[in-house]
DNA sequence: CTAGTTGCAAAGAGTTTGCATGGCG
DNA sequence: CGCCATGCAAACTCTTTGCAACTAG
């Protein structure tokens, strides 16, 4: 299917895009951008649409409702991510790192690890340091 | 909170211990209990209750709009689970190995990984090698 | 007995969809 | 112009909660 460039989704992979290092909920993005004219149903189709041709990802968070997105600076699934509990900042993981990993797993469980849904949950370096408050 | 083991407890946890080896929705238990007196909301609650006990755990898989529970028989978080995409079941990564993962993590990425909130999604032995239907 | 549990039905939250209008190319 | 996209509101799905009746210990 044919894709327009309206205004709308303009904004939201702009606003992806300037988000790009965490993941983001459908509610905040509509809470941003809400008072530019968009409307909750057109971020969900907007986000949708991305995610289908693999500009952003679908993220579930353990014990949240809601899902989150990220965008995928075009290079997509060819490294694991790191998502931080606390800041909600999520990390590329080295690619090298990355296909170390996947075959090791591959070797010792013969388990082909996807990359693609894989995502990693714990806390960064920031917020293992300071190990209190912020967001 | 004093737990009292209740016919409908008993009945789900039995059935989450059945299936131990892979992950169930809420709506599958309440489907097979429901004809045996266990509500969607005793489902729900106990679950809730089972998880902050530790034996069971909560994971959302991506793409899927409801979430999933599968048994932890007692040793509890010590390791990563790997979940097949395909057939739905769920391995234990051996505990040496996740240790050496997560301290490679740790090093590489300064990256406190959590093994309760992680779940490696990919394919299991089996389902790679038959790479067609089944469940 | 008494505190924890249950079923039911209603409330909530997040997400999706039908429909008529509006806008991109 | 034609097809895609939007806004609105209603529908849906999964999950949670209030309440009165019930049961395990």
């Amino acid at each position: 299917m044919q894709r327009y460039m309206t205004q709308q989704r303009r904004l939201l992979l702009d606003y992806l895009k300037a988000h790009a290092d965490q993941s983001v909920s459908a509610r905040q993005i509509a809470g941003e951008l809400g008072s530019q004219d968009v409307s909750i149903s057109a971020v969900y189709r907007n986000l949708a649409a991305l995610e289908q041709d693999g500009s952003i990802r679908k993220v579930s968070a353990p014990g949240t409702r809601e899902s989150y997105y990220q965008y995928l600076g075009g290079h997509c699934c060819e490294h694991l991510h790191l998502s931080c509990k606390k800041c909600g900042k999520t990390f590329h993981m080295d690619e090298a790192q990355t296909e170390a990993l996947v075959s090791t797993i591959a070797k010792l469980d013969h388990f082909a690890l996807d990359r693609a849904d894989t995502v990693l949950y714990g806390l960064c370096k920031q917020c293992v340091e300071r190990k209190d408050g912020e967001s």
